[in-house]
DNA sequence: ATTTTTGGTTCGAATAATGAACCAGTGGAA
DNA sequence: TTCCACTGGTTCATTATTCGAACCAAAAAT
């Protein structure tokens, strides 16, 4: 692994949860040399990309990332795009909705409205890193997504969150061929318990899924009806998603979608 | 300079209009060997950083920046912070506003509003370097941050835009001491002609300028009243954008503005 | 058919990254 | 006070990685 790779990893680290890390922190984390880091995450800051809090000495973004979203937001609006179909979504069906993205080692929402007026309510975190396996979200992309991606997130260890976790790459595998003729991703409680979740990826160009709509319910509200309207609004909602983006839906996923929207 | 370093330059040169940028666009823009440049956009590419447009080959921002723009937004919510103030003037004096940050070769435009309904409009493109030596906003900051940059911009080439931008970096410092004791930086046609512009800083923790507040004019439009009306919104906006983000206005600043304030 | 231009790869030489040991400042605890 | 533990940060000989001129393959342009 080269050095750039090493270096941009530990920004991999920062999440809202955890907005500032130092330099002990960092050690514990990575397990990375003092000296090494400290060079990394000066290089990082040097270029804009991290900012020392002056008084604790711990690192934060910076605003470079700023800039760089804005630049790659006026050149592939997804975030704006996706908005107006997680809104809708959201606003027909009252619950959680959420647009995420693929990173390197999870999925990362990158929008999410919560159409609910419930008093149950699924907590979320925006910018949290949603790991592959445990997650519909996850699970959808990875379904619809090259084979050396599901390769590579089955070779490592697969952290087990609640008691319903997938944590088999077996399983996982058959579960990804289920959801590849199903074309939706399903999770009951294998992230966080009570909450169960729904995913359909979307595509860009090439075919290939470049990220995923999603609902997160808790299970006390799921039944069979109210499952199946979720899916056709996701279905409906990444269909013309993919128009706007200018991708392309894979036809076997297309003929899967439109049996599913005749019922 | 680090690998590291070397590496993320390269993304640097994305920008709204240069949203892709293939291997030998970019040797020739960076003059770095071809293999060395292939193995840094590899690696940003591996990072998420970077993706590439699968037909042309050529290189644009990947979604890794989405989500660390996510987290910093969510850890110094500045761009959020910004806009109220930024929406404000511009609803106000009905002409271009933006709010800026400082990158490593300029500033960059955070956030912009064109309350403008006028035939005459000034153009923008946000995401743009705009460079320090030529705006109103880079010369704004220049003059309430730390000498190190100062001494850093001025040690290097001064592009010129037009017939009136500064070059000297003797004049620059003169007139950076002016802006001191004036409380706000204005150009005049100094990056794009028939465009003057006013800037004032916004202050961090530590009395240190982390951006600006800036207008850009057609020269046609200004005048003395209207100038004054200008940097009274910009000052008052400024003043109460530090209390939202702890910032802290240096006391002779303070003082300054509060004078033009009150005249 | 040939040349140019594209992205990408190779491998010895040159250079930068590494990490154990070290330094310095801070905040308790004895 | 002194001591210890804990920060962040620095040094420098060793080691591993990066560098880059030359090369390859394919696609455009002539």
């Amino acid at each position: 692994m080269s050095t750039i790779e090493k270096a941009l990893m530990l920004l991999e680290h920062f999440s809202s949860n955890r907005p500032e890390i130092g330099l002990t922190e960092f050690k514990t984390r990575t397990s990375i040399d003092k000296g090494t880091l400290h060079r990394h995450l000066t290089a990082l800051k040097n270029s804009g990309f991290l900012e020392q809090n002056y008084l604790t000495k711990a690192y934060r973004l910076g605003p470079a990332v700023i800039r760089l979203a804005a630049v790659r937001e006026n050149t592939v609006p997804i975030v704006k795009t996706v908005q107006y179909y997680v809104d809708r979504i959201a606003d027909n069906i009252h619950e959680l909705v959420h647009a995420a993205l693929p990173q390197k080692n999870g999925m990362s929402a990158i929008y999410a409205k919560d159409g609910g007026y419930h008093g149950v309510r699924v907590n979320f975190d925006e910018a949290e890193i949603l790991p592959f396996h445990a997650t519909s979200s996850g699970l959808a992309l990875l379904a619809f997504h090259d084979d050396t991606l599901v390769a590579n997130v089955l070779s490592k260890k697969l952290v087990s969150f609640t008691d319903s976790t997938p944590t088999d790459a077996a399983d996982i595998k058959a579960n990804l061929e289920t959801i590849r003729t199903h074309g939706f991703a399903f999770t009951d409680q294998s992230y966080e318990d009570e909450v169960g979740s729904v995913a359909v990826p979307f595509f860009g160009v090439k075919g290939d899924a470049i990220g995923t709509l999603a609902i997160a319910i808790p299970v006390s509200r799921i039944n069979k009806s109210f499952h199946e309207t979720i899916i056709k609004q996701l279905i409906v909602a990444s269909t013309e998603l993919c128009r706007d983006l200018g991708g392309q839906i894979p036809t076997n996923v297309a003929t899967i979608w439109a049996a599913k929207l005749e019922v």
